[in-house]
DNA sequence: CTTGCCTCTGCACCAAGGTGCAGGGGTTAG
DNA sequence: CTAACCCCTGCACCTTGGTGCAGAGGCAAG
């Protein structure tokens, strides 16, 4: 009753599986959001049913692409959090996003400089033996080494383990 | 003994502990790159013990930065297979580099179009209410959703949890 | 009312990438 | 020789980001 009385243009309310379908997510990712904070339903219905906005989809799908940025959940939430707080730039949100811009270029140069490494080796054909690969070289000089962080990229089916090896093909 | 006497301008062979130093992780990281196959060393002494060549650590860093920018350990150690093979450029190794190549191109423009949303975002001085956030609709319109994969960037000491909720600030 | 489809909660389990620890030897200076 | 370090193996455990399942309840159609 509740929630066939608003505004008649605003979608109905999604429950957890129509905004899974939506999302393209599973409806254990979405609750799995919900426990992060990262996506609590609008509302429940009386008999406890998670009841989501029309804008939800667009949130789940928000945060799946900045993950694939790789940025952790953790992360995601505090840009999130940022986002939902419209109108208000604070001071701390204001160094926050700096901050992830920062990242974010640091994050581009590298790709780059890899990506270079990439290209110029195989112009050249591949590294002369008995030198230290430049590809490697590129990346692999002194510097800080960063504790253990990342992850990302390439497809991987959920369900379709049993590779361990390492090949260069596939 | 044996060790002392090889060439005597080549560096000597690094035991782990050395290498764990001199490329700023820990041994147990570097037995674990050996089960993957990231990092074998050169031979072991006679009582087992590992030794490691002088361009180890180098391969060390290497593995950390790509990592870094988001390639999982199998993608890395791709990568190590096709940079290992000096010389020869198969048709194989061709191809994944070009993947390599184009997923970093793709990669790119993502973080590109995160950073322009977050500083349009912060001159336009945020989101007005009651629309969907730029920084959201930036990345969340319809479109693949790609499953579960990523992870990467701020640093967080691993010894330091016990936060749990989400806040913005820090 | 029963069937069928959703959804609920709680809990267990998965894979990746490490980390730590126990129990047992190597090696080396004093 | 013995202490102090280093290293070995195997195994258990941790965190992230999800998944899956069991057992129980909601709800619309026939």
């Amino acid at each position: 009753m509740v929630a066939s009385l608003r505004r008649s243009v605003e979608a109905a309310p999604l429950r957890i599986g129509a905004l899974a379908q939506a999302a393209g997510v599973k409806l254990s990712t979405l609750r799995f959001y919900e426990r992060r904070k990262l996506l609590v339903p609008l509302e429940r219905s009386e008999s406890g049913q998670r009841l989501y906005g029309p804008d939800a989809a667009i949130r789940v799908r928000f945060i799946r692409r900045v993950q694939e940025l790789g940025f952790s959940l953790r992360e995601v939430s505090a840009v999130l959090a940022m986002s939902d707080l419209r109108g208000t730039p604070t001071r701390e949100v204001a160094r926050f996003a700096e901050a992830k811009v920062q990242a974010i270029d640091a994050r581009i140069d590298d790709l780059r400089r890899m990506r270079r490494a990439i290209t110029t080796l195989m112009v050249e054909g591949f590294c002369a033996p008995d030198t230290v690969c430049p590809i490697q070289a590129s990346l692999g000089a002194a510097g800080p080494v960063a504790a253990r962080k990342p992850r990302a990229s390439a497809p991987a089916s959920p369900r379709s383990p049993r590779r361990r090896s390492t090949a260069v093909g596939t």
